[in-house]
DNA sequence: GGTGCGTTAAAAGTATACTATTTGAATCCG
DNA sequence: CGGATTCAAATAGTATACTTTTAACGCACC
C-alpha cells in the first residue's frame, strides 16, 4: 500500500528538487511529462505543481510551471521580509535547540569551510545549515512563512556564492550565529542574524552593479 | 467564453463564504457535493477546496473539508507573526496609501461604527477594512505572507466579537489606525497596529477564560 | 452493557479522455 | 522583404469513471 498519496510524494520531491537548485530557471515543468516520468497520471502531477505555486515555489504560465521570475525588486521584498521573520525566528531557535540540532549544524558548517574553491560544496554546506535551524523553529505558522521563501533565497545566494567577498561574508556570520545557537544566547542570535542578512543583501547587490549577477 | 476558470471561481465564491462566517466548525464540504450544486464536475471544486486548504482557509480531513482546528497554540502562533509582519506593513501603507484608498477606508470604518448589535455588519466593516489596507501593501511578498493567514484573523475576530469589550476595542483600535494612514505616518501606523494586535490577542485570552469560546 | 470485528457506504484519490486556449510558426498577401 | 493571418502543436482545464481508503454502523461475542 503506498503509506502517501502520489500528490503528496511528488509535491515533496519535487520540492527537495526546487530547493536544492535542480531546476533552471528557464525549465519548464509540464505535468505529463513529469507523469510519464514517474508512471503516474496527470492529476497528482497537476494538484502538486499548483500546491507548488500556492506556496510560492514555483509560478504558472501558460506553457507550463516555471521559476518565479525573481527581479530585484522581487529579491529586495524578499529581503525585507528576511529582516523581519528570520531574526525572531533564530532567537528562539538558540533558546529551543537540541544537542543534535547543534551536531548537525557544525558538520554543515565544517562542509563550508572545508569545501575549498568548490562552489557547489560551500553552497551545500550554507543550504544544510540553513535547513537545520529551519526546521528547528518552533512556531510553525512561523516556520512556514520563512520556508515559504527558502527557495528564492538559496538561488539568491547560489548566484553571489563565485564572488570572494560575499563568500567570505557568508562564512563568517554563519560561524557567528552558530556561536550563539551553541551559547543558548536568543539576543545575540537574532543580532547577528540581522547583520548576515544585511551582508547577503550588500553582496547581492555588489553583484548586481558589477554584473556578476544576470 | 468563461473570462476565468471553474476553479478560481469557486475558489472566490468559497473564500467569500469563507470570510463571511457562513460556514459552521462541523460543516463538511464535500467535493461532490459542491460540483452537483454549481453544475461542473468534481475537479475543479476539488482544486479548489485544496487550494483552500494550502491558503489555510480550511483542513482537510478524512470525511470533506472543514474549518481548521484554530487551537489556542496555532492561535498564540500567528498573533506572533502578526506581531512580525503587520506593523511593518501598516508603516508602509500609511505613506503609499491613495485618496481612494482612504476614502474605501473610511467606509469600512463607517459601516462598523453604525452596525449597532449586529455582529456581521460589524464583522464585515472589519474585514474590508483589513482587505483594504493589506491590498495597498506594495511589497508583494510581504502581502502575500499576510493574506496566508488572514483567514484564521477572520476567524479569531468573528469568535470574540460577541464580546462587547472586544468589540469596542477594535473599534477604537481602526479608528487610530485610520487616523494615522490619513495623516500617512508611517510610525503612527506602526505602533497603532502593534497596540491593535495586542489588544486583539488579550480579547482572544479573555474569550478563552470566560468561556465565550469553544 | 461493553468490546472487538467485519461489513458497507462515503469520500478521497487516480486514471483516462475530451475540450479549450495559447503560442509559435508557416504561409500568404501586400 | 515585411507584416498579418491562419493553422497546428502543446498545454491548461474539465468531465467522467474507476479504485482505494476510511470511519461509521451493526453484529456477535464476551
Amino acid at each position: 500500500m503506498t503509506r502517501t498519496s502520489h500528490r503528496i510524494r511528488i509535491h515533496d520531491s519535487l520540492r527537495s528538487r526546487l530547493i536544492r537548485g535542480e531546476i533552471a530557471p528557464q525549465m519548464r515543468l509540464v505535468d505529463h511529462a513529469i507523469a510519464a516520468e514517474m508512471g503516474v497520471s496527470r492529476m497528482p502531477v497537476r494538484e502538486a505543481l499548483m500546491q507548488l505555486v500556492s506556496e510560492g515555489y514555483l509560478e504558472s504560465t501558460s506553457r507550463g510551471f516555471a521559476l518565479p521570475n525573481l527581479t530585484p525588486d522581487r529579491i529586495a521584498e524578499v529581503f525585507v521580509l528576511r529582516r523581519l521573520l528570520e531574526p525572531h525566528a533564530v532567537a528562539g531557535v538558540a533558546r529551543d535547540r537540541t544537542e543534535a540540532d547543534l551536531a548537525a549544524m557544525q558538520a554543515a558548517l565544517a562542509e563550508a569551510e572545508g569545501a575549498g574553491p568548490d562552489v557547489t560544496g560551500f553552497h551545500r554546506g550554507a543550504e544544510a545549515f540553513r535547513n537545520i535551524w529551519v526546521q528547528a523553529v518552533r512556531n510553525g505558522e512561523l516556520r512556514q512563512s520563512i520556508q515559504r521563501y527558502s527557495g528564492q533565497v538559496q538561488s539568491v545566494r547560489f548566484a553571489t556564492l563565485t564572488d570572494p567577498l560575499a563568500r567570505a561574508a557568508t562564512l563568517s556570520g554563519l560561524q557567528a550565529l552558530f556561536k550563539a545557537f551553541r551559547a543558548g544566547d536568543g539576543l545575540a542570535a537574532q543580532d547577528r542574524m540581522l547583520r548576515f542578512i544585511y551582508d547577503a543583501e550588500e553582496s547581492y547587490r555588489r553583484g548586481l552593479a558589477t554584473g556578476l549577477i544576470a
